[in-house]
DNA sequence: CCCTGATTCGC
DNA sequence: GCGAATCAGG
């Protein structure tokens, strides 16, 4: 594949959404995420300031993103006391996308699944896209496939298997073991 | 180990 | 210009 005018303006469209260089190089196909980074760097459209220089003040910028993670961890782990009462059961907080990677380390995925009515462990699916899936990520499959909203659990999966531990019980275990199928 | 972007350098 | 290999970091 070549950086035809059209995967050129694709490109800085997500970059500039802030996906990250796999996840391009997925959309656009054919490339890897190095080419992708590679391109990026040749198109000048830097952005993304990571590695902060030594010896330099911590950009203001930075700053109020960080406060607004901050903001948006203390308002999940609310919303998931809120739904341990209302529920009954055992809920907890498992960030998902990357604007909550704050609330991750924080919780140390205090919890990946939540506890339904009838007692049953349903897990908390990453709901990723086709081109976000990788070689370690479940691909159970989630809605209806021929939805735009057709997503995958994306959940880890460890690599001897196609699906995350819960999946993995329900795509190869008797169906006397399978409760509601989400 | 998984992932991220940054840089180098042969092509 | 391109991107694999490599580096640095979370």
């Amino acid at each position: 594949m070549s950086w035809t005018d059209e995967r050129v303006e694709l490109l800085k469209q997500l970059w500039n959404e802030g996906l990250s260089a796999s996840q391009i190089a997925g959309q656009l196909g054919g490339v890897s995420r190095n080419a992708v980074i590679g391109k990026v760097h040749r198109l000048k459209l830097e952005g993304r300031a990571k590695t902060a220089l030594p010896g330099q003040a911590e950009a203001p910028v930075q700053k109020a993103v960080e406060a607004v993670i901050e903001t948006r961890a203390v308002e999940v782990e609310i919303s998931g006391r809120a739904a341990a009462q209302m529920g009954g059961g055992r809920s907890v907080v498992r960030s998902v996308g990357a604007t909550a990677l704050k609330v991750e380390t924080e919780t140390d995925l205090v919890v990946q699944h939540v506890e339904g009515p009838g007692g049953e462990v349903v897990p908390i699916s990453r709901n990723l896209t086709l081109v976000q899936l990788t070689e370690r990520t479940c691909k159970w499959p989630l809605g209806d496939p021929l939805s735009e909203d057709f997503r995958f659990c994306g959940n880890p999966s460890g690599d001897s298997s196609p699906y995350c531990t819960y999946h993995a019980r329900l795509a190869f275990q008797p169906p006397s073991e399978r409760r509601r199928v989400r």
